[in-house]
DNA sequence: CGGATAGTTAGCGCAAGGGCTAACTATCGG
DNA sequence: CCGATAGTTAGCCCTTGCGCTAACTATCCG
């Protein structure tokens, strides 16, 4: 529950794109390279590469390059930082209906 | 699990700024005045303005005007866009990792 | 070797994002 | 009614994001 915001702010930029999130979602099938992965979408290769750098330098995936094809695959440890944020959301919304559970009851000891 | 996409763009987009996740958090502890959320953040009204809108526009909150002050509550449901995004995430991966497992055991059967 | 394939680099254009000031409106409180 | 308070509107600036073309490098295969 630390203070990722550096993190937390790569990978929510990275996710907030169709594009993005379209080959987060297409690497959880599995491994696939830059050329396959472009294909499902209507760009450029060079304008794709970019989307996968910033996936990449975002943490969200790693590639390497094997002769001429750099094959791309999920991290999916990397996801966990949404994860956890939202966790975080819903246990600060706990402690405020506990307070509220808690006034409540007060008010009724002594009204 | 359909396919939100524009409602996840803007969600996820909201989300990406950390002004505007501060916003979030501040606002799971309870509605607030545009001001009082203001004062957390080193910059000037009308910036700050444009973050109130976007997570408006984004649904993340919702505000109503009473004589001259503007109070934000958090919208909750919204957040389960992005819950229901990565369970979605969970699922494809999942499928796949029991493809692997049955894969492995056909070859167990005929090596 | 030589052509096809798979990325990569460089640079450009345009729209959008996020911040600011200045000036205005609309309460509220005395 | 008047001054202070709480937002709001308008317009400007600058950076970043995202898409494109053109040209280049680096394999792979026959």
């Amino acid at each position: 529950m630390a203070q990722y915001s550096a993190q937390l702010d790569d990978v929510f930029v990275a996710l907030a794109d169709p594009t993005r999130r379209g080959v987060v979602r297409r690497l959880g099938s599995g491994p696939a390279s830059v050329g396959e992965l472009a294909g499902a979408f209507p760009m450029t290769l060079p304008s794709f590469m970019k989307h996968v750098r910033t996936l990449e330098s975002a943490g969200l995936i790693r590639t390497t390059k094997a002769g001429r094809v750099r094959t791309c695959v999920l991290n999916r440890q990397r996801l966990a930082v949404v994860e956890d944020w939202l966790a975080e959301q819903r246990d600060i919304w706990q402690q405020r209906t506990d307070r509220l559970e808690q006034f409540v009851t007060e008010e009724e000891n002594s009204p």
